[in-house]
DNA sequence: CCTCTAATGTTCTTTTTAAGAACATCATAC
DNA sequence: GTATGATGTTCTTAAAAAGAACATTAGAGG
């Protein structure tokens, strides 16, 4: 979904350039508030605030709505460790959603901690864990 | 400006892949004269329907645009993105784990299916999720 | 622990801008 | 010249975003 991948990606931006909503703002010539309905997904913005986002943060719009596969160097290692079946097809298959997949991890390092938490359970931990998980994510899912 | 650059690459492109305006208003579920609006720089399109356009012409969002210095190596635009700390230092430092962690995700389906759910929720369900998961895995932790 | 302040999130109203329908004009083939 | 497909424009409506005010959170310091 556009809407959240612009969301991450600018309160990954701005806090990696140390910059308040405030100041983002200020910079923009528009209400503090609407920068916190961009973060938080309520809201798009139009392409003129757009364009400037991204001169400012100097990434590509293309990466700014998630577009372009930026993590597609470090996938081709993993492509070339995994060109058996049946994986390499499967990462064929889903090459545009897996890398969406790892930038977003990248992005979230909360839950990446919660990710290696997770690994560190046992199987069976894991497999509970996982029913709750599934529970939960398909009523949210439904609302 | 911006909304003439846009204008003038839309029809550009569009006459090079030899699309009616009628077509491009079928594609994206629009009226036509949306199309015209947006090719004679009456208006601007929202970002879901500019990203609709890149992609059907093939084209990055930056150059439809008219943004210049767009022509970065993409491996360098990757480690760019995430030299500055924390994220460089954390990539350095547990790349072993991340790799682990890629490597689990590859060979859970189910995990990476779960975690796709979970990025296709709004802002606010995944902050409540990413709650939930939290208090499930440190209990799980703590047994 | 509490307090304070800065920073951020949300809601409701207003504003702005774009979408759409209808009409007008243009381009091209015959 | 006509006909038709394609495109451009105008006016009204709809939709979405902006903004102001209020609410909540986060973090520093005592």
């Amino acid at each position: 979904m556009l809407i959240n991948r612009f969301a991450h990606n600018l309160k990954y931006y701005r806090k990696k350039h140390d910059y308040t909503q405030q100041q983002i703002a200020d910079l923009l010539n528009i209400s503090r508030s609407v920068v916190a309905k961009w973060e938080n997904g309520h809201v798009l913005p139009d392409l003129n605030n757009t364009l400037k986002l991204s001169q400012l943060f100097q990434i590509t719009l293309d990466e700014f709505v998630g577009k372009t596969n930026v993590t597609q160097n470090l996938l081709s290692d993993y492509q070339a460790h995994y060109s058996s079946e049946p994986f390499a097809e499967q990462i064929d298959f889903d090459e545009e959603s897996f890398n969406y997949l790892i930038d977003f991890i990248i992005k979230h390092p909360s839950l990446k901690q919660q990710l290696s938490t997770y690994m560190a359970l046992s199987i069976k931990q894991q497999k509970s864990a996982e029913k709750i998980f599934a529970s939960v994510l398909e009523e949210m899912r439904k609302q």
